[in-house]
Formats: structure tokens, sequence, C-alpha cells
DNA sequence: ATTTTTTGTTAGTTATATCTAACTTTATTA
DNA sequence: TAATAAAGTTAGATATAACTAACAAAAAAT
């Protein structure tokens, strides 16, 4: 019983949408808007896996991932946020180049390969986006993150992760001049639409909603 | 017109076969026992890489690879020896452990990953086998490599490259106190068997015509 | 409570890539 | 040259994974 690399989309898929989510099961229409795939596919995949104890589930139902297919999934992320940190730091690769290839490379059969990896980099904690990285045991730690839509006019904070990898965002929050790390401060929430005014290094720019719920802070 | 990483693997073999091999061409059973496939399975693929210009073919004739084809190939062993370079010096992956996981790692598709990691590694020239490694415009020095089967009584050489990249064969000249670079005296050929009695750093080995086929020398 | 909307499933088709079994062509040998 | 062996092909089946179209169930709204 081999897993396949498609399988191992949708497990991280699940992933993403249940643990990382709010919610702790997902639907398969959700699942297949979220893979960009028909419901039709995803509804015959998820059976699949079901008979491979990878997903709870029953007709009709929401999808869960089984023991074994969480733990599946916790090594994925630790591949793919290794690799993301190799390119970026060896392979002069932007945050928002990382997450493509990357994703190639989290399906590389190798257990060796990612232990010396892991070791050839130090054992980082954090990848390029500022998520945490599963040790190989896959543990790590889940803090509570704090969105910059959260804070309230006169708040100010530091930039420690982004909620979304698509090079399309990353390049809008380097275009900003924003980085991980970055100290921002909520000069203004407005009413209407929730938008923020922020200032940064002299700096200061209108964000969207959006924008600010996929940007993680710290408060300092 | 997408080329598939199982496309790929043909392509590949075709090139060993072919270019890396005595003859020019090659026939459908000799490549489905070089890939452990069926002969019916190979007839019906060729003719799909026929069609999308990747192959000369005539039905019950020959297989070659066209311009195409062969460009393909080459950034492929570009590819497989980069990654080996890599794993080898970096990874701690030994010369028989690292074809597996470049062969996997050679159908990533992304360009700019393997112009940084040619300029990471220092643009090598030879893979950990004694390969060399194709530049990136494709050009390579073809040397007209001696296998340790040609001398004759007497001569002394140095182990340049190996023939077969695989784990029990790799693993057998490991065993045997050889590496790339070794000093080698032939003492003594059998005409009985081919066998050839060796001398090196001090050691007196016995090896059979297959092995000594299977080591690239340069007579010193 | 019944209709409508949303969500999810099944059936049938397609594409890739493999297999075995049966058949055909080409090459070898007696 | 005719028989045999080797090499190669075709047909039909299987597995994975996707699709569209049609249908069914559950949830929401009237």
């Amino acid at each position: 019983m081999n897993i396949t690399s498609n399988t191992e989309d949708y497990i991280k898929a699940i992933f993403h949408l249940t643990f990382e989510g709010s919610v702790n099961k997902v639907g398969t229409n959700q699942l297949a808007e979220y893979l960009g795939l028909s419901p039709a596919s995803v509804s015959v995949m998820i059976k699949k896996m079901k008979s491979k104890h990878l997903v709870d589930y029953e007709k009709y139902g929401k999808i869960s991932l089984t023991e074994v297919g969480h733990e599946l999934a916790i090594k994925l992320i630790r591949k793919h946020r290794l690799w993301e940190t190799f390119l970026h730091r060896y392979m002069n690769f932007s945050w928002d180049e990382v997450h493509e290839v990357a994703h190639q490379l989290e399906h590389i059969q190798s257990p060796k390969l990612i232990r010396e990896l892991d070791n050839f980099l130090g054992n980082p904690k954090l990848d390029p986006h500022g998520d945490v990285i599963p040790d190989e045991e896959g543990n790590f730690s889940r803090t509570i993150r704090k969105s910059l839509s959260e804070l309230e006019k006169g708040q100010r904070c530091r930039l420690v992760s982004v909620k979304d990898s698509s090079a399309v965002f990353l390049k809008y929050v380097t275009q900003l001049g924003l980085a991980l790390s970055s100290e921002i401060e909520v000069l203004e929430v407005r009413e209407f639409d929730h938008s923020m005014m922020i200032k940064y290094e002299e700096k200061v720019e209108n964000v969207s909603k959006k924008f600010a719920e996929s940007v993680y802070v710290e408060v300092v």
C-alpha cells in the first residue's frame, strides 16, 4: 500500500483545511475548491483514501485525517518547509518563489535526505514565511497566531509569519516594503470596511481587511 | 505537449543505450530489458514518443533520439549528476546511495534551481562516479574511456570512473578498497576467463572480466 | 411543510502507463 | 529454402486520477 504523490497532495490539503484551519472536518466540495478539482473527483478519491485508512469519512459526511494520515501530513509539512528554507538560504529563491518548487521537492522519498537536509540547515525552527518546521518526531509548537486584522488603533506589532504563501500575495507584501520582523503600528482602523492605515519604517500605507487577515503578527 | 517524468525515463534510457553505448540505435526488447518493463509496454510508449517528435522510429525498426530528444536527455543527465554531486558532498550520501535519490530529483522542474545548484557546487565537472557533467549549454567532453579489461599484464592505471552506478556494484568496489583515483597495476590476465589479478595499495585481488569491464581507467 | 439551493455521489468517458496473451515480422540456422 | 528462434506488435485488461452530466441527499428558505 504505497501512497502516490497525488494522495500526498490530498493529505496536505485536508491538513491545511482542518488542523490549520478553524474547523476540524471538511466537506468534499470545499476540498475540491481548495485543490482546484471537481467535487466528483474528490468524492471518488476520498473513498479510496478511506479504504487506505488515511481519512475518516462516511458518505455525505465530513472528512478528517486518521492518526496515520495526520502523521503523514506533518512529515510532508516538515519536508516542504525544510526545502523552502534550503531554497531560500542557499539557492537564492525569494520567499515568493520557494513554494512552487518545494511542492515538487516534498514528494521526494528519502528519509535520509530529509534528516541530512535538516542537519545541513542547522535544524531550523522556522521557514522563510515564518512557519514552524516540525521536528523529526513530528513535534512542533502550535502557537496561536494573531493576525494584523485583530489589532486596534494605536497597537504596535512585529510581522512574524504569513497566512498565504502564494506568489501574488508575497510579491505584494515585498512591494509594500514589508518582510518578516518588520515593526508595524496601526494608525487607523476604518469601521466601514475594516481597512487599516499602518506605519512601518517611516512609510504610511492603507491595507485591506483581506490583507490584514493574511499577515500574522506578535504584539510588542 | 508536456513531457511526463515517465517519458523522461525512456529518453534517458535510450540515451544510455545509444549515445553512451556502442551502437546508435536500440530495439524495443533491449530497451524493455533495460527499463525492466515488458516489450509490449515499450512498443506502445515509443509510438507515442514518436508522435511527440522525441524519437526516430519505424515499425519493426530501431529507436534513436531526435535532436529534441537528445537535448532533453543531456539536460536530464546534467540534472542527475548535479544532484548526485550535491548529495555526495553535502548530504553525506556514499557513491552507492546517490543514484536512487538523484533519479527522483532529476524530474524536478525548475531551470532556476539547476542553475543555482550548479553555481552553489562551483560548476563541478565530474560527479561522484567520475562521469562528466554537461554544462548549461549541454556541452561536455566525450572522452573515449578505456575499461580496465582492455589493459594488459604489467600496465598501471588510475581509476577515473565507473560504468555501472548500481548500489550492488559500487558497494563491491568500495569493499575491495577501491575508489576514484586509486592506482592499479595489472599483475596477471587469465586467458581462460579473462579474469585479472590486480594490485593496489599493497592489496592483491582477483577480479572477473565483468568487473574489469565496469571500471574505467586512465593508463599512467 | 414544501420548495429551492447547496452539497455530495454515481455512472460513464478520457488520458497515461502498465500488463499478459496472441499474433506477426525479421533473423538465424539447419 | 524451409523450419525455428528471436524480436516486435496488437488487442484487451488493469490501475490511477481526472473530467462532465445526471442524479440524490441535506440544508436553507419561503
